[in-house]
DNA sequence: CCTGCCATCGGGGGAACCCCTGACTCGTCC
DNA sequence: GGACGAGTCAGGGGTTCCCCCGATGGCAGG
């Protein structure tokens, strides 16, 4: 078994010792950070396995790092680490990317063991968190029916529909034997009927509602 | 410490006096069901704390009952329990509105465990499921490394976490602070190492991966 | 019958996209 | 020092997309 390498992120110097000395021998601590930017910076230079993320920190906390890190294509995985257990710091850092949140008063051998699972690309989590998240995540699907879709005529439909598929205009008029310039037209007015601008917001604004 | 009302349903009766006999003193099963209609007229006039949801049966499966009940404003928590760690399975029933999910590999002591929290209120996973629930939550990165997705440079992953956004190769560079021509060739040095041959099947081999 | 609405087809123009080639700076590795 | 990869930029050429015009035929409703 190969160690893991972690970078511990948090704001306090004390707790950051104390999560080094707690930490089994399968971890390697390669490094600290103390806020956002040392953050930022030590993980592209150090490249951990894992990241050990305080939420609360200054100068944007925990989700600020997640975003600028993962947000430049980074491969890097973060356990969330707070004294809080409120839903909305939970929820925040995992649809920030995180893939584990646990409280402060996990033990070392604990945080070892979740450490070590993170690393490995499972997701960790205290049990009575994990609630937070299944609510969350439950409740994000209300498929509310579309005025808008109904403003748009059969063949536009079709039309929108080969589009979201990434189609080209060449290929949809092949498929349903019409011209390219129809296809022009009929495009036109689904995006005029919709309010978007390109193809490309089509095809966002089909598959956020299920019809590829 | 007071007992928790069980019901167990699932079609394997020989499954179902395994799980009786393995359950602690402190878990008290108060009734069987075998398929989707008993399942619901037991849950209806037993009102257990916790049911026991297989996930794979006859009439419609553990989605079914979780769709009846929860549906009709019931309150009952449910904790699926399936030979399957299928991830279509697990997103399922989590949707669906069950509060934990657990294979069938699990002992009698960890049962007990999970059936006890879930009663509590909250949610019990085996810690290598919850990976796909948080995938499908927080959309951001699969787990299983793309041999294809490391093959692009860091630089690379960012322009296609751009494109895959819809944003238009000006607003690309505008974002990057490159300018139009250097996205060209990002863009085009990803679609030559994914072999693929414009923006919108990146868009979908992106979204497919949930990177977006 | 005339007025919309839908579907079809075109021209022309400008922007965006895709490819190919070439070139310059950095680092790293040998 | 030289080779190599990554990142940056540029020119040219072809394709695709998007929008602005206009035009025809069909079909429903007043």
């Amino acid at each position: 078994m190969k160690t893991v390498r972690v970078l511990i992120v948090d704001d306090h110097r004390l707790f950051r010792s104390g999560v080094r000395a707690e930490l089994g021998p399968s971890i390697q601590v390669i490094g600290e950070a103390e806020d956002v930017e040392s953050a930022v910076k030590a993980i592209a230079e150090l490249e951990p396995d894992v990241v050990l993320l305080d939420v609360h920190m200054p100068g944007g906390g925990g989700q600020e790092v997640l975003r600028r890190v993962l947000g430049s294509g980074s491969q890097v995985r973060f356990l969330a680490l707070s004294v809080s257990d409120a839903a909305e710091d939970v929820i925040g850092v995992i649809r920030g990317g995180a893939r584990g949140y646990v409280t402060k008063t996990i033990s070392g051998t604990e945080l070892t063991d979740a450490i070590t699972r993170v690393s490995e690309g499972d997701a960790v989590f205290s049990p009575r968190l994990a609630g937070f998240v299944l609510d969350a995540f439950a409740s994000t699907e209300a498929p509310p029916i579309d005025p808008e879709l109904d403003s748009l005529t059969q063949r536009e439909r079709e039309v929108l529909r080969l589009i979201a598929r990434g189609y080209a205009y060449k290929e949809i008029a092949k498929e349903l034997f019409i011209s390219v310039k129809t296809v022009e037209t009929h495009v036109s007015s689904v995006l005029r009927k919709l309010q978007l601008s390109n193809r490309h917001e089509l095809s966002r604004w089909a598959t956020a509602r299920r019809l590829v």
